[in-house]
DNA sequence: CTGTATCCCCGAGGATACTG
DNA sequence: CAGTATCCTCGGGGATACAG
């Protein structure tokens, strides 16, 4: 088993990765589809978007539910560890709100949340 | 200019990368010299660490003290902008813990905070 | 709509040795 | 003590095409 110095280092381990911490601030504001999720991250491609979800989901921090129906339809949330993420994903995204004014940074649309 | 789609997106390319969550995380429990960073983080080799010390400073998260003395004396401490990160770094901090516990994890000695 | 399958590149990160 | 300097590997991540 792997073996860290660092509470925050196994965290990184987990939630690590470009989009990952995106990913997982669009789904605490709720349920998304994967095309909602594309659309809402627009630089992030397919093959990556898919990746870390399915890292997330076997990380046990999202699930996923393939609804059944004439049109595929996927729907994809936090699970309860996921959720214990809510403090640090807002308080990134807080820090990011503060930093960009800070800076005069703009965010593109789609606004987000 | 750089721009983003969302606010965590802007975060994560501050303070992404394997080690630089953990050094503000260090950092935010006082002021760290150098060696003692490298102790505290067995993981990480020289140039991973004065590399990202050196973003982390330019970035305005970090400050840089070099004192002056009979021998080499540097400090490292947090900015303002730094200390804004206090919170989400103490969040994913416990989060780490919970994740720990849960998993059986644990951490190797040196003890952290 | 929700993904796979490939191919490929670049740079983050590591190992090691050396220095003022 | 507090770093540089080099060299090198590896895989994260991107682009594109295709599929059920």
């Amino acid at each position: 088993m792997k073996r860290y110095h660092c509470a925050v280092e196994l965290a990184v381990d987990v939630i690590g990765g470009k989009w990952k911490p995106v990913i997982l601030s669009h789904l605490k504001e709720g349920v998304h589809r994967y095309g909602e999720l594309r659309r809402r991250m627009p630089g992030v491609s397919e093959k990556m978007l898919t990746q870390h979800l399915r890292e997330l989901e076997a990380d046990g921090l999202v699930r996923r539910d393939s609804l059944q129906g004439r049109v595929p339809h996927v729907e994809y949330r936090l699970t309860e560890d996921g959720e214990r993420l809510r403090p640090a994903l807002q308080a990134l995204y807080d820090w990011g709100v503060q930093r960009a004014a800070g800076t005069g940074i703009t965010f593109e649309p789609s606004p987000i949340h």
